[in-house]
DNA sequence: TGTTTATATAATGATAGCCTTATTTATATT
DNA sequence: AATATAAATAAGGCTATCATTATATAAACA
């Protein structure tokens, strides 16, 4: 479960031009000048944008002469878009990355009074009292 | 097809201490005090990263008393990502955002010698060599 | 009513991100 | 060899984002 790479990975598409630029290449594969005249923006421009994706994982390259082709990994969205699903419908128990804060929940749930929390009752005992 | 949401919902999500909450939200809606025991992060730090969140539209708020407790909109996010691979699925023919990038590819793929992407092949003709 | 608790907001400084212009590297072409 | 094309990288300026500190608002409680 390594959620740094979900990080990278919406980073990445949390911006217009690179959502943009994956349409097109989920079209098909492109080389960076078809991307620079089918989007009418500079090549660095691309360029940058492209390294951004491709350090995220989103998309592999191949050079071909003096030209680079770039292409969506599809599989590699399948799978963490896969991975995020199962972890959030994982218990904070079994993430080590919650190690601490599963025990303070705890805390909080069986005994609000000597948290630091200092009005008793949790969002859950709230909800439970509504319905 | 509003990608301007997504790219909010995804800078959103491309934040470490975002998804953190995020996920502890996924357990239970909380108050701002209890993610601030939980996580031991400042409660400036928790309520703007919730803020964020609120406004992406993955959250929502109640007030209760001088407290306010979030809680995740699961149907939202359910919502805007079966909307994202409809998207990808789909023809740039049928995408009004990608008119002019649709007719400027359709020259590509038709005549490649007319194009600004001097040398002809496209990636397409490419890949298909290779193969 | 004065104090504590809960939360939001404002202001500031530091860092990161994006775009442009310029340069570099490498391959093709003449 | 000289030039043209393709792409990456570097440098710069500008804006956005994040964390901290301080302040504001509002409800609860003593």
């Amino acid at each position: 479960m390594n959620t740094d790479i979900w990080v990278k990975i919406f980073k990445a598409l949390g911006e217009p031009t690179r959502l943009k630029i994956l349409k097109l290449l989920s079209v098909r594969p492109m080389y960076v000048c078809e991307l620079e005249e089918v989007l009418q923006i500079s090549q660095p421009r691309i360029s940058q944008h492209l390294r951004v994706m491709k350090e995220a994982g989103l998309l592999k390259e191949k050079k071909d002469a003096q030209r680079t082709f770039y292409a969506l990994r599809v599989q590699f969205l399948d799978d963490h878009f896969a991975g995020m699903i199962a972890y959030f419908n994982q218990g904070l128990e079994n993430l080590p990355d919650f190690k601490d804060e599963y025990a303070r929940l705890q805390q909080l749930d069986t005994n609000c009074d000597v948290t630091l929390c200092k009005q008793g009752k949790t969002a859950t005992v709230r909800l439970e009292q509504e319905a």
